[in-house]
DNA sequence: CGAGAACCTAGACATTCGTACAGGTCGTAG
DNA sequence: CTACGACCTGTACGAATGTCTAGGTTCTCG
């Protein structure tokens, strides 16, 4: 054993020529060791109890468990990591996302070995490191907007989610097992908080900011 | 010099960390040699008419000039190239249009060495592979496509737009000059041809397909 | 020229929507 | 405990919606 203290790493990305990419990239490293892969969030948990990694490299889009949920569920059960996502896109939700699910860094994918590095060693030494792209979309996001829909209830989700498909008020009410009277009364909610003028702007609004799923 | 002919490549992706999986990956393989790196379409344009390679691997969600456009342009002047997609998602549309611009290859960035590999051997003799998702999607999208919404004429167009901003029916027929009878007319026409239950539905579906600009 | 497509208009009808008002239960945070 | 928010139910009423039928114009293409 040469250094004492090497850097434990784990590179979590669904994409087999973005894992290389890591894998290499960090090769060059003397103070770094990759020490797993994963290809998915689930298979991150599993990995991460076993290696025990220092740092996480965590991409954010995946098939069966997301980024941010993996990042959430594994921080809970080993605080001490340090997740730093890993992300393709500058989307102001996205980066939210990671962060309140613990990430302590967020990097586009854009970024060079150096960099990545930096924040790696940052990550492990508790500092945080966000790419401009992603500080500049947080900004924003934190100025703009009450982020149209957010104060909608679970329920007027539901609702909300059906009327988009096109059901008429009593078939929703059919669905939920509830009144259509009720039924009424959340779509006036919905309408009202959305500021729509009617359930067809509601759906169209619904799909474009993506309040559903 | 060894090898008489060996397989001259470009690398093209937006992500400085794809970039260097694909460089290291292909670096164990003595019949290939990666001769040039492209962050975006232009980039790709220069730097392929600069280094004349063989096969072009070229991600088709990049910011500037997205994939499919670069790579018409890039066989526009350089027929004798091949150009591999290689891409994040298995989208059907992604994969007609990768095609129709010209790509002989289709793979998923999920794709190992090995099999990247094989596919790169296989364009520059001039045999095309597609990876099975985007076989899959292709199958699909030529089977199901009678691509909703594409029948609609420019005036259901108009009367969808405004439509989506929950506009209702004499709204609408102000909007256009036209009587409210006949924007009723329309409405009921779009609902057949979009197969939608009533406005709130088509106007979903107009945002989820794209039908507007 | 004739056929067809796209567009427009209109009346009648049942249905659905959206709102306003007036209440009720339930769980939780103060 | 009390207040509050989310959730539920109901009545009543005017307005909007969607379908039907039955025409009309204008333009293009064979």
């Amino acid at each position: 054993m040469s250094e004492p203290k090497r850097i434990r790493i784990v590179a979590v990305d669904d994409h087999e020529v973005v894992r290389s990419g890591l894998r290499f990239s960090l090769m060059a490293f003397d103070d770094l060791e990759l020490v797993g892969e994963a290809a998915d969030g689930e298979e991150a948990l599993r990995v991460c109890s076993e290696v025990q990694p220092d740092v996480v490299l965590m991409d954010m889009m995946m098939p069966r468990m997301g980024g941010a949920e993996a990042t959430e569920a594994l921080l809970r059960n080993h605080p001490e990591m340090k997740v730093i996502a890993l992300t393709s896109f500058e989307e102001g939700t996205r980066v939210q996302e990671a962060l309140q699910a613990g990430a302590i860094g967020y990097l586009l994918k854009d970024v060079g070995a150096d960099e990545l590095v930096r924040a790696i060693r940052a990550a492990h030494a508790g500092r945080a490191t966000l790419s401009p792209e992603a500080a500049r979309a947080l900004a924003k996001a934190a100025i703009e907007p009450p982020e149209l829909g957010q104060d909608l209830t679970k329920r007027e989700r539901e609702v909300l989610a059906l009327l988009v498909e096109g059901k008429g008020n009593s078939e929703i009410a059919e669905v939920l097992n509830i009144s259509h009277h009720t039924v009424r009364f959340h779509v006036s909610t919905i309408l009202s908080k959305l500021n729509a003028a009617n359930r067809a702007e509601a759906a169209a609004l619904a799909v474009k900011h993506h309040l559903l799923d």
